[in-house]
DNA sequence: CCAATAGTGTCTTTCAGACATTATAAC
DNA sequence: GTTATAATGTCTGAAAGACACTATTGG
């Protein structure tokens, strides 16, 4: 709830002396922290960055960082914000994911995070970052699982990004944010497979995306290479991410 | 994240001096919302709490309340403790909806949420609360809109927990949560019906749950009355909510 | 017998899945 | 011509939707 009463509160307060005082919390810290996924070489792949400091120094974990009230206006501004000062990142998709929050995910206490999954397309560049180049990288993500250990509960955090997507793959658009703005149906049918890890029969791959009719031709263009010319596509003018009667 | 740097924490801190200090805030308010449903007669209600002090005093507003770090295991857990210290609920179906959070849904500044839908049997008698029962009522939720005005962003907040609602019953199992644990076909496929707001066909319906198989005879029980009496039901034990193949 | 609801069976249409065929480029 | 991929067409079996029919109680 966004602000209780005072008199709620006071009565908290009152029947329950002990959480006035929380070694260092009064309340909890609040984060948001962005699992940013994307495709390199038809592999899942999430980008992380090496922790400097305690807890968990030196371990590899998710890009991430406090809300900044004057600045943020809301929770995904918050998680676009960290996304391009910590990562170089601008535009990308982003959603939330699901909150997270117990007493022992940070050994310091009680901490909430809300946590983000972001989609690049997979031909970007690796993103360009600060001082700290070194202390970001991509790794894959295969199997539902990263290779590295990752500190607090990122792991669990990664683990459910990646569901929250192979998921949605079934049955929406989503796979669109992981291409650049013009593609072919080869492309798109190759990313869903990428990400599905089965594969999808052609003629029935492109019924379903043309009755759910969030892509238009752009006239006239085409890829050329030793075979019949592609068709270029793009994502209809004002159109997001959409959701398909049956499963792709 | 659960815990940036001390490094990356100073860092920003230092670049964003404005941050550092806010209004009575350093760090945002976090609460935790539940919105409950339930169907009284048929209609979707769920259940509100009207405001004893400002802001919006005298306002409806959803059940919410602070983490108490010392008694909560986690943000679940601490849903599950609001619900049973304000509403006299106890053990209901619970599951977390979205975070909120912006420099506005709060007159008093950034805050954030982290609400949750919990979803009670339709026959439960009214939630017992202790000094302030006049101040706690059914609401019907007729059409995404609640009849009283509510406080801060919670209309918002409800419409997306019914939004969910509505979506997930297409798919899964979850009306099982708004029925008392032994039920016939025709009381689920009634649920089913007044939720999605449109009638269903006996036999497909029949066919669908006896795919998911998640539910099994109580033998020999029967609901008498004066016609052919109809098999009692109830929920496989271990199972939780089912998500289907297909829609409904 | 009738009324009312529970529960099952059957038919038709629709559509997913599999596969074949045609189209158009480079060489 | 061959090779390679793009793009579309056709057939079949399975399942969804509509509807009819049977079953079992009370009165």
């Amino acid at each position: 709830m966004a602000g209780v009463t005072e008199r709620t509160d006071q009565k908290d307060r009152a029947s329950d002396p002990e959480t006035t005082v929380t070694e260092g919390f009064e309340r909890p810290l609040v984060t948001v922290d962005v699992v940013i996924l994307t495709l390199r070489a038809g592999v899942l792949h999430t980008l992380l960055m090496k922790r400097g400091a305690d807890p968990f120094q030196g371990t590899w974990a998710l890009i991430g960082g406090y809300i900044h009230p004057q600045e943020d206006e809301d929770l995904e501004a918050a998680a676009r914000r960290i996304l391009r000062s910590k990562a170089g990142i601008d535009t990308p998709y982003v959603e939330q994911l699901q909150g997270f929050g117990d007493a022992r995910r940070d050994p310091r206490g009680w901490t909430v995070t809300f946590a983000h999954v972001a989609l690049i397309p997979s031909d970007t560049l690796s993103p360009r970052h600060g001082a700290n180049a070194e202390t970001v990288a991509w790794w894959p993500v295969d199997a539902r699982a990263v290779a590295p250990p990752l500190a607090f509960d990122h792991a669990r955090i990664l683990a459910a990004a990646v569901t929250r997507v192979r998921n949605k793959v079934e049955y929406t658009s989503l796979p669109i944010h992981l291409l650049p703005p013009r593609f072919t149906l080869t492309d798109l049918q190759r990313v869903y497979e990428q990400i599905l890890g089965r594969p999808i029969e052609k003629s029935q791959f492109r019924r379903r995306i043309a009755e759910a009719n969030f892509l238009e031709t752009v006239p006239g263009e085409f890829r050329q290479s030793s075979n019949r010319p592609a068709q270029i596509y793009r994502i209809k003018t004002g159109l997001s991410t959409i959701f398909f009667d049956r499963t792709i």
